[in-house]
RNA sequence: GGGGCGUUAGCUCAGUUGGGAGAGCGGCUGCUUUGCAAGCAGCAGGUCACCGGUUCGAGACCGGUACGCUCCA
């Protein structure tokens, strides 16, 4: 028998459940979850049918199958450390899967399992183990001998061994979905029982495939409810059936990694991969081809590496991988980038968008290394100077830890430098330290409102009660309507009424609110009852509605009763507010346009990221490898504007999903799935045309896009539009900021008025300070065009002022130099007390140097008058053979400033201080001269 | 999401208990020279990120904002 490649296991995997049991073919959902914020990364095949499990959504299909793209590098499942240091851990896998969406059950998944492995992949059936859970008394959960009956009819009494709810019970998360599991193990050796070496990590003796049976809903701790519907989800690791299959012991002695490793060594030049488990070379080889996999699957599919969240993921990944090549094989320059290829070489054909994306994803890794390059010097210098500051061979626990959280230098590398210069570290202490950091950044865990979404047994309820999907069609106008209150639901339970105060959130037969969906945000409005309900009931309720979401095909109506009573089965008015809305329906039609401007002005490449429209602004994110000019700002704001000055037709109509992607001009956002049909919005042509030619090159000027949000009917409503502010936000990505209609209004009545302030300014017809204007303009929301055009002559004026500034100050301490030398001639005795009115600080400053210079032996306190500022200035110095004698400097200026109604202090020979009443400086001036006499008396 | 650190001249960074904003490199000028980062002298260059507070007085202390780095979840 000839050992299979890795790419014919897969194909054999996906075509016994596609011809043999009608699955569908499924596509792996992106590694990077976009639409789920609560995952850091897709660590698991059932992530993309979640919201089939949790009733909210469904497929067209009953039947699945995929390989999944998973990464296991963050959160609950943190694989990262082991990865190197064994034969199967990884931060990169791919999950074969099998799905049943409320279709068959246990016997038909088992029956395939067996059939699959045992006939198709032709495993020796004695090597085959199974598990099944046990039940678990204290949760009030029943043993599942149904499964262990099904297993019996294969494999003898002693390969199905129960298991308990750790292994066999699998969960979706604190709440949520779950099952029993049974998991099934091959035992690489055989010729034996190895039943007692299951799930006990023998890297010869490992899990396969686990069979999940999902048919509770978990509410809490305590309990757990039947689904309507019951699913099956299984996950089987592609790494180690190929290891199985190809009888290696390590998944990493696969065709999988093979290429990679013959890269490695020919980048790095080092010896080449043995295989061992211990040896350091090997080490860095596992670690560095499998954080390789990772980063091409994770930044492949749009991650970026960054400061939070996934992106501090990666780059940690990134980080322990060029650690490795340097430490370890020694490659002084950054080589990850050129390892890349090999991996798409060996996953391309499965993922063809790693292909793709390869010069992107070179890109990336290649600037993230040169950035970790700079952290690693930075550290250098500051481990040189904490070995310096150590007096006893040890770099102290509180030095290390501060490398470490501060400036990135990771432990390891800080205990090897150590070595080197044979000292040590104080590696007890530095973890104390990183525990107590750990401590204080877990705390504040967001508290989530309950009320915001529905589980999904209450939808199943929901559904029970026939409550049935919200009609929402009116939201596309958003004129008032009226409906029937048909379920409130309280973030616990589903009640029939709610009084006044409390907190609901409302399902209603129709409603004209638009829910959260596609960037823009939910409406806010109002629900009045104002009749009696079908009981007769004679009340009036009002519900003041903060937000609106989407959970399933139910809108949820979320606010607070502000009046009266509510219940279900009651009439209501229902309206939105309508000013809010018209402000970001402008704000959703020229995001579409502005998509279409950054593509015409920063280039194709520069694929929508997120988006955000609100009321009172819109953020759009896109990548881009650099920042937009002024130039291409202003290219991009007036191409909006000019699309709202044509007065272009907006047209909204749903499409066949095949059809609709045809268009030229169709921008789809990256990893997002359409509904077929897809709703489309095209800005000029009708959405018939663009069907009748979807080639024609005059669309390309045109904005088209699939979008479920509300739009204005005619681009001209927008009446203007105005860029605030373009910014990046993670390496490669970069957002801009905008407004339409009338808070762009506001913002060009705000331009207005600085350009009439400055202009003012410019003609010298205004007297006002520079600084108040740099202020107001530094504040305003304005247009980032506006900002650049002001701003320049802004700063003309700024250097103008400044030089008059610093020449009037440089004529003004000619003058108090002058003064001071008078002074200086004229007065007599060695304790010299004057004013010089209309110095500040520096001038008086100057005046004591002068002054000093001319009587080195005489003690100076000089006063300052300014009548406009309202205050006193003193300062004085008084040389050390009057200190001698009793003569502080700051106790003299403290006794003048009490004179004029102030305070201050300094050393013995040097002092300042300052009054707050002008008037008065003869009197301090008075207080001086007395201070001066009377110290030197006693 | 929660911590830590940073932001001072064109660049790299000092700045002691709150009391006159500094160094090195770079720039300009002059001199001296002209063999490897030349030497000497002088000069210019700063809303100490921004806003508010405490104070007679803030680069420094307190609160907030922005940006950057970094750790943890």
């Amino acid at each position: 028998m000839t050992t299979p490649t890795a790419p014919e296991i897969r194909q054999q995997f996906l075509d016994f459940f596609a011809t043999r049991a009608g699955h569908e073919v499924v596509p792996s959902s992106p590694a990077v979850p976009h639409e789920d914020p609560t995952l850091l990364f897709t660590n698991a095949g059932m992530n993309q049918f979640k919201d089939v499990f949790l009733g909210q959504g469904a497929r067209p299909y009953i039947r699945a199958v995929d390989t999944q793209k998973c990464i296991r590098a963050g959160g609950k499942h943190n694989d990262l450390e082991d990865v190197g240091h064994d034969t199967y851990h990884h931060t990169f896998f791919e999950m074969l899967g099998n799905w049943s969406f409320g279709d068959y059950f246990k016997s038909e998944a088992i029956d395939w399992a067996w059939t699959l492995l045992t006939e198709v992949f032709e495993i020796d059936p004695t090597r085959l183990y199974a598990t099944w859970f046990e039940g678990d008394q204290a949760q009030g959960l029943e043993p599942d001998h149904e499964a262990r009956d099904l297993w019996l009819k294969y494999l003898p009494a002693d390969h199905v061994i129960p298991g308990n709810a750790k292994d066999n019970f699998w969960e979706m998360g604190e709440t949520g979905p779950c099952g029993p599991c049974s998991e099934i193990h091959v035992d690489r050796i055989g010729g034996r029982n190895a039943a007692a070496r299951v799930n006990q990590d023998d890297p010869d003796v490992l899990e396969v495939w686990n069979l999940v049976f999902i048919q509770f809903n978990r509410e809490s701790e305590t309990v757990l409810n039947p689904l309507p519907a019951r699913h099956v989800d299984t996950g089987m690791g592609f790494e180690r059936l190929v290891s199985v299959l190809q009888n290696r012991r390590s998944n990493y002695d696969t065709d999988l990694f093979a290429g990679i490793f013959d890269r490695i060594t020919d980048v790095s030049g080092a010896r080449p991969y043995r295989g061992h488990l211990e040896d350091p070379i090997d080490i860095a080889y596992r670690i560095i081809a499998d954080h390789a996999r990772c980063l091409v699957a994770a930044i492949s599919d749009g991650a970026t590496p960054g400061a939070d969240g996934r992106g501090y993921v990666l780059r940690r990944i990134l980080r322990r991988a060029v650690r490795h090549g340097r430490q370890t094989l020694g490659m002084e320059r950054p080589f990850l980038a050129a390892i890349v290829p090999a991996v798409v070489e060996i996953l391309g054909d499965s993922f063809p968008e790693m292909r793709e994306k390869m010069p992107r994803v070179q890109e990336i890794i290649g600037q993230e290394e040169e950035m970790f390059r700079r952290t690693l010097d930075r550290g250098l210098q500051l481990f040189a100077e904490a070995a310096e500051r150590s007096s006893d061979g040890q770099i102290s626990s509180i030095d290390a830890f501060k490398l470490h959280d501060t400036y990135g230098f990771p432990i390891d590398l800080t205990q090897v430098m150590a070595e080197e210069r044979d000292m040590s570290v104080d590696a007890e202490g530095y973890e104390i330290l990183m525990d107590e950091a750990r401590s204080r950044s877990r705390g504040g865990g967001d508290v989530h409102d309950p009320v915001l979404t529905i589980p999904p047994d209450v939808l199943g309820k929901l559904d029970f009660l026939k409550v049935k999907p919200t009609d929402d069609h009116a939201k596309d106008l958003g004129t008032p309507t009226t409906g029937l209150i048909k379920a409130i639901w309280d973030g616990r339970h589903l009640c029939d009424r709610s009084q006044h105060g409390q907190r609901v959130a409302v399902i209603l037969d129709r409603t004209c609110f638009y829910a959260e969906q596609g960037g823009q945000v939910g409406d806010v409005g109002e629900i009045h009852v104002a009749r009696g309900s079908s009981a007769g009931h004679d009340h009036v309720g009002i519900l003041e509605i903060e937000d609106t979401r989407r959970v399933g095909d139910y809108v949820l109506h979320i606010g607070h009763v502000s009046h009266g009573a509510v219940a279900t089965g009651d009439e209501c008015e229902v309206a939105i507010d309508a000013h809010r809305r018209a402000a970001i329906r402008a704000h959703h039609t020229t995001t579409h346009l502005l998509n279409l401007a950054l593509r015409a002005v920063a280039g194709p490449e520069s694929d929508q990221r997120g988006s955000s429209v609100d009321a009172d602004r819109l953020r759009f994110d896109y990548a881009a490898s650099g920042p937009l000019d002024p130039f291409a700002l202003e290219e991009i704001e007036s191409r909006v504007n000019a699309a709202i000055a044509e007065g272009l037709d907006v047209h909204v109509a749903e499409a066949p999903l095949d059809l609709a992607q045809k268009v030229n001009t169709v921008r789809a956002v990256f990893g997002e799935r359409y509904p077929d049909p897809v709703r489309m919005v095209a800005v000029g042509p009708t959405v018939l045309n663009l069907l009748e030619g979807p080639d024609d090159p005059r669309w390309l000027e045109r904005s088209v896009e699939f979008c479920g949000g509300t739009h204005l009917k005619n681009t001209a409503e927008a009446e203007d539009f105005v860029v605030l502010s373009e910014q990046g936000l993670a390496a490669g990505i970069r957002r801009v900021t905008a407004l339409a209609g009338a808070p762009a209004r506001a913002a060009r009545l705000e331009t207005a008025e600085l350009e009439k302030r400055l202009a003012a300014m410019e003609s010298g017809s205004s007297t006002e300070p520079i600084d108040a204007m740099i202020r107001d303009f530094e504040a305003a929301t304005i247009s980032v065009v506006d900002r650049h055009t002001l701003g320049a002559r802004i700063e003309t004026l700024r250097a103008t002022a400044k030089t008059a500034r610093k020449a009037a100050a440089a004529e003004n301490r000619g003058a108090v130099v002058d003064a001071a030398r008078e002074i200086a001639d004229s007065t007599e005795g060695d304790a010299i007390v004057a004013r010089i009115d209309g110095a500040d600080k520096d001038a008086l400053l100057s005046a004591m140097d002068t002054i000093r210079a001319a009587r080195p032996d005489a003690a100076v306190l000089l006063l300052s008058a300014d009548a406009q500022e309202g205050k006193v200035v003193i300062v004085a110095k008084v040389p050390k053979s009057l200190i001698a004698e009793g003569l502080k400097a700051g106790d003299w200026v403290k006794a003048a400033a009490q004179a004029c109604g102030g305070g201050g202090g300094g050393r013995p020979d040097s002092a300042q201080a300052g009054g707050k009443d002008p008037a008065r400086v003869e009197d301090a001036a008075e207080a001086a001269r007395a201070h001066a006499t009377a110290s030197r008396v006693s």
